[in-house]
DNA sequence: CAGTGGTCTAGACCACGTT
DNA sequence: ACGTGGTCTAGACCACTGA
């Protein structure tokens, strides 16, 4: 009979049980729904804790559950869409930008990464802007803008030295200037610990980290470093200003 | 002096370990340099392997690090930036589109959740091209185009059945039709099998899946699933046309 | 074949939210 | 105080790569 290796592949089990369990939430759990807890499922499927755990964690990952710690493990609702303006629209700053809540505003010298992609002298001093973005009543993304002081130097010298005042008021200069283009980038980051505590999850949570550069007339004026979290949202970028909604209305299933 | 709690904010150890391994990386290690092995490791900073291998995963899912079974751990280059078409230019199809390579093209029935895009009937046919996109001699990408056969009616009877003939038979005819827009979406997800075996990773591998609905005058003609690496790439959206450079050369630190 | 990372176990203790 | 998920340990064995 030779090596007939049968058809047992070798699946890992961790990688079995998120299958067994995903397709349980799909068809025995309502969302919102607690699960049994960690060592219950363990026992249950006659596992280690740790393996159960890393089915969990890849469910969690792909949107799937939702855990917090004290509290217990729950099927999380579909990812939420939430809009990345493409366009002129939702330029950093203006009364019209509902999307971003200004949080505070300090001044520092900018973070070598950032200082390199403004192409400025690393030590001149710029604005840094702090704006979180909530949807359906949670936080889903926390911001720090870069403003060079260059950038905007009619800055009121009166305006508050801190807190969201001067954060408006930097945007609002900021907005003065117009807007020429955009160039961002999408990538996979682990969130800081202050990103962290902003969006509600542990240090080192999975972020979509957007990073966009804004263009005007004297080059490169600002510098935004986008955290959204990964596990409960989904990026949208409408280019042909088309529909937004089908894509959420297939995950409510016909009832 | 009551509880003066000392200033050790229990940080975990994994965390506190991947930043020193983050700055040891900074300062001591060459790009593609192999790091001793997690027994090692873990020796050496006086923790358990598996402690070691949580702060390991982290600095791999932030693209700084790269594991390899039966191999080693090696330093990895700055992440490389992948365009994401953001207009007109790489519609799917069209010899001019060499950034995505077809590979396979098959004939079934929609998944559910695709079906629901392409708001088509989920019984009904669709081609499914394979393609995936190399960069710098690495598979970054693996895309699943499905087309709808009422998409592409004209499509030649005596095409091939199957293969990278077909699939560019099936592209051309897509590209005929024009195109009127689109819509963007990107989402955290896990490597399926079959990406995970196309893009040289595990399966479970974290994924950047861009989800594209290609419009034309006849509503949704095409969806595409393109599944990019997290660990190795950055997706960028150039809606300026602007500089592409820059961000890569802030990596190179001078020498 | 030896050496690597990947999987898995059976425990322990801790931090946190709720009660 | 209790129950939850989060961290950590010290082992073991497996799958893969390359010499």
């Amino acid at each position: 009979m030779g090596t007939t290796q049968l058809e047992t592949v070798q699946e890992p089990k961790y990688w079995h049980l998120k299958t067994v369990l995903s397709e349980a939430l799909d068809s025995d759990f309502a969302v919102g729904e607690v699960l049994p807890n960690e060592r219950e499922l363990a026992a249950r499927f006659g596992v280690a804790r740790a393996t159960l755990r890393q089915a969990l964690e890849q469910l969690e990952l792909e949107g799937r559950l939702q855990r917090r710690r004290g509290v217990g493990t729950t099927v999380a609702p579909p990812r939420v869409g939430v809009a990345v303006a493409t366009a002129q629209q939702g330029w950093a700053g203006g009364d019209s930008d509902e999307a971003w809540q200004p949080v505070e505003c300090t001044t520092a010298t900018a973070p070598a990464s950032v200082a390199a992609v403004l192409d400025m002298d690393a030590e001149a001093p710029v604005h840094v802007v702090r704006r979180i973005q909530a949807t359906h009543g949670q936080t889903v993304a926390a911001e720090l803008l870069y403003v060079p002081q260059s950038s905007v130097p009619e800055l009121s010298a009166i305006a508050a030295p801190s807190g969201p005042a001067r954060a408006r008021s930097v945007l609002r200069e900021l907005h003065r200037l117009g807007l020429d283009g955009q160039d961002r980038s999408v990538e996979l980051g682990s969130a800081r610990v202050d990103d962290a505590k902003e969006l509600d999850r542990l240090p080192g949570a999975p972020v979509l980290v957007v990073t966009t550069r804004y263009f005007a007339a004297a080059g490169t004026v600002a510098v935004s470093v986008a955290t959204y979290r990964a596990d409960t949202c989904r990026l949208t970028f409408g280019d042909s200003g088309a529909l937004e909604i089908s894509h959420e209305e297939q995950e409510r299933k016909a009832s």
